[in-house]
DNA sequence: TGTATTTTATATGTATCCAATACAATAATT
DNA sequence: AATTATTGTATTGGATACATATAAAATACA
């Protein structure tokens, strides 16, 4: 589970810190469900895994509290953060708002370049899913939604997706890949790229909506489920 | 600059951590303005000053990296960080987009007692304001924001726009201050709460949106007249 | 036997120390 | 004189060691 494969290989690929890559691969494991809600995260075992001290670990853990992704508790430590269905449902909610918005304003200064681009993602996106590599597929979902916004030129917007989505990936890995949920967006995602390509903005964002309360709608059921059998 | 008085007053107060202590204090030098746009807080220097070591300096640090207040590179340092001056109009017009959805539904919700404890604040907010106690001034204008939209029940939501405030407060101290935007916000307040009362959402959520959008025209205003002579 | 208290172990919080990096100032070479 | 090396210093990054708090286990007592 080490981060750095071998020291000979350190100093041709490092140029970036240890924390920047502890953080990518605990945030991977934190979504992909290996630490489960609620989950302990001991600084030792961690620091033990990655071969380095509870230094850098600890930092990791602060900028994943921040993310939303931990909860951190003095002299307690860190556990994975469970979010109740409720609130999973407003994020959804909450990223329909933001989202629809985002897509009216980018739609106007879409250029056929930026649908080009958008649209090999998706092609990337489509075959991490049929792989079953939901790690690709979760960087590659954000990445075809922030493409599709990214002419809007709304950054700080964006930022906040970008956390939203954070703290509601790991759910919709674990229960909507159990479910039809996936195949259905991926036919969504080629339905609002045709509409965004002929620039049919009331379109579009009516579909999105749609498109992000429809996979929340789904979720949120798989998790009240899921929840109620844990009872 | 310490945080702790002495040692003797210690037992009495303290039940938080020291990184909590030091996040709180630091974040309020970096509202205030204490520390401007692009300085560098070194570790060090601010350890000191706060008579610990670097390593609960370096959390925090890591924290508002996190918040967006501060922007850290690898053996570079951290610095505050600066936003431009569209990214400040867009946190604006996304702080009207979502608390005017959230005051619809608070307002649906809403019970006198709610009236009567966002009055109460509001009083508080007015007397700092007076005072020109800027720190006090801060807290109370999120709080009297916050109190109002409690009853929508929105955790998540409420969470995004906290991040939102926590941004743009130090440009709201530093430039509204000097201008009559925030004796105009004040006016606003009250009205605000009127037709809260009144359970006029339409009315009151059109009036809030003109408040908040109103203070960012006269901000961003006032940022490009002095970002414009700093040349 | 059940409960309360003391003890002990484990994990976190903080300080100090050492290493790595970046930046600046100076020296050397063209 | 200008430009490139080089060296020195300041600052950050990371590891180790120590202090402190929590939680669990064991023991004493009712």
């Amino acid at each position: 589970m080490a981060v750095l494969e071998s020291p000979s290989e350190r100093h041709e690929i490092e140029r970036r810190s240890l924390p920047a890559d502890i953080r990518e691969s605990l945030q991977e494991r934190i979504l992909s469900g290996e630490f489960r809600d609620g989950e302990a995260l001991v600084q030792d075992v961690l620091a033990e895994e990655y071969g380095v001290s509870r230094m850098p670990v600890r930092e990791v853990l602060r900028q994943l509290e921040a993310c939303g992704l931990v909860s951190m508790q003095t002299h307690k430590g860190a556990v994975v953060t469970s979010i109740p269905t409720e609130q999973v449902e407003e994020l959804f909610e909450l990223r329909a708002l933001l989202e629809a918005d985002m897509l009216v304003r980018a739609i106007r200064r879409m250029t056929d370049s930026d649908i080009a681009e958008a649209r090999d993602i998706l092609g990337e996106l489509e075959q991490s899913y049929r792989r079953g590599d939901m790690a690709s597929w979760g960087r590659l979902n954000w990445a075809f939604h922030r493409r599709l916004y990214l002419p809007a030129g709304r950054p700080q917007t964006l930022a906040v997706l970008h956390g939203i989505n954070l703290r509601v990936e790991r759910y919709i890995r674990l229960h909507l890949l159990v479910t039809d949920g996936l195949d259905t967006a991926e036919r969504e995602h080629r339905e609002i790229l045709r509409l965004c390509a002929l620039r049919d903005a009331e379109a579009a964002v009516a579909f999105l909506k749609l498109h992000i309360l429809d996979a929340g709608r789904t979720l949120v059921m798989a998790l009240r489920q899921a929840r109620a059998a844990d009872h």
